[in-house]
DNA sequence: CTGTTAGCGCCTTCAG
DNA sequence: CTGAAGGCGCTAACAG
């Protein structure tokens, strides 16, 4: 793993000046085909690659970006970092991952770690409590995702559209007591926008509407779907498969035959409950996204831009 | 974001020499009390943390590390990065994630990658596949996990304890007829080394073994448990979650009463199934020791070395 | 105790 | 088209 070759060996190795070495190394023009091609060689046959700290130190850009998670065993960020990585390797980032636990001091501190390493850019997963003046010193080098922060870039999933396909496909497959179980308002978008969308949809279609609003998780879920049963319920939405989990298990446990319906298309959900129809809100194409939005970002080919990937019915 | 200020900034600014400032960052003696404070405060005033890069380059090391997880979305993993992260952080480390996916090839790849990028050390979680030579670029600042590779720092966990730990309570609960479904020993710790201790225990027992070894995963599980059912099967052992996970949704289905047990102690399973015997292999602990491990290898202090997590009922 | 002087490996003028 | 010379921010000798 030393990589102990200079440019200056590249460069007497292949009997030609420093300069010539860096103008191939970086392919700028001004270099005959014939130089090019023999310090090619050379590099080629010693596996040389420049030295990343004297390049930072000369220009600007580390090329590392971080990613800040919520849990690292959310299933849903999962998926979305999944399609991130190779996207930030391809270009030649080194992306480095941090844990917020949606503690909004952890992503303080993380952020306050991260300004003295020079830092290229940070993708963030939002969560309530993230406010722009957390963020205010990143707003060009920053992603967030699955919520929209005023003023930064962001990544989010189209939580109406999502809660519109599962209804529309409830209702027309003859359902008319459906259930809601989500989150409460203070979450943006996992809350208020997947209850509204709901409300809005029964409104519409003359439904009446029935929500429990207690909260991310499984636990949640457990617990508080009896709250939105009543004997003519026959299907439930669940505004996130952890909240699905949770209620398909009391469900089961009671003997409770229902439609369940879910935002979220995890593997897991899909094996333990191939019945519940599920909307796959684009985690991996929020993740490229974020990727190539950030890269543009930081490259200052593009300024902050709000993405919204569409859901689609799995 | 920008840390424009240099170590030539802070000396002007205090009034002392590059070579002081350079001395009280490093906390280096031969500093009077009087300039080290003065210099510190400036320091802390103005928010100045010296450039990363020029320190590596000045041939101290880049302080970042690589975490080569399976994948993402692996349960035990996560438990144990989950602690790695922090303790990387704790020292000043910065620590990129990357997926192999159970591909070799993919591992090359990567450390392929991580050699031109003057990486100080690598956690890698191993599997089937990976062989020493695979390796052998990094034989001293390399930490498997989970697997004991030849001639390389590893920490695993205590597959045969924590069979018989199980094994063992399912034994004083009164069961005399104990399935096992496992994994094919071409994967050695979670394939081999468990399914041994199944039929080690059972040998001194004197109880029938019925094992199956269909491979990891839920869908595995579920399609095979019924192998090793015989109406007289009053207990099943899983070799992992995902196993446990799959077999005990086919017994649901079949509304068959069994006690399950299984290694991986997952807040999932916990949730979705209470009823299941677990033993928690140690996750945090390795990853806390896989950390350590490969920063007080890296810092020339230790030797590589040979570390097993004892295994824990919960 | 403290300042001065060299580079670390690279990119970037600037001459040739 | 190519090489020589500087300097990025920092640490490690070496002088005072």
């Amino acid at each position: 793993m030393p990589n102990r070759l200079t440019i200056n060996d590249i460069a007497r190795l292949s009997g030609v000046g420093k300069s010539t070495v860096s103008r191939v190394l970086n392919n700028e023009n001004g270099v005959s085909q014939q130089t090019r091609e023999r310090v090619a060689a050379v590099v080629n046959q010693h596996g040389f690659s420049p030295s990343r700290s004297a390049r930072a130190m000369r220009g600007q850009s580390d090329k590392v970006v971080a990613i800040i998670v919520t849990r690292l065993d959310s299933r849903a960020e999962n998926l979305a970092v999944q399609t991130m990585l190779p996207a930030f390797y391809e270009q030649g980032y080194d992306p480095i991952m941090m844990e917020s636990r949606f503690q909004p001091e952890l992503v303080a501190e993380h952020l306050q770690m991260l300004s003295q390493r020079n830092i290229d850019g940070v993708v963030l997963f939002g969560f309530t409590g993230i406010t722009p003046c957390l963020l205010a010193a990143w707003r060009d080098s920053l992603v967030v995702m699955a919520r929209d922060v005023s003023g930064f870039s962001s990544v989010s999933y189209d939580d109406e559209g999502a809660i519109e396909l599962l209804m529309a496909k409830l209702y027309a497959e003859g359902h008319r007591q459906i259930g809601f179980i989500g989150v409460p308002h203070s979450d943006v978008t996992t809350g208020k926008r997947r209850h509204q969308a709901y409300e809005t949809f029964c409104r519409q279609h003359d439904l009446t509407p029935r929500a429990v609003l207690p909260g991310l998780g499984m636990q949640p879920g457990y617990d508080h779907v009896a709250q939105v049963l009543t004997p003519e319920t026959t299907a439930l939405l669940c505004a996130s498969d952890s909240l699905a989990l949770g209620a398909s298990k009391y469900l089961q446990e009671r003997r409770i035959a229902l439609q369940l319906a879910s935002v979220g298309n995890t593997s897991l959900i899909n094996f333990l409950h191939p019945e519940i129809l599920t909307v796959d809100p684009g985690y991996a194409e929020a993740g490229r996204q974020a990727a190539a939005q950030l890269i543009a970002q930081v490259t200052d080919v593009d300024a902050p831009h709000q993405h919204v990937i569409p859901a689609r019915l799995v």
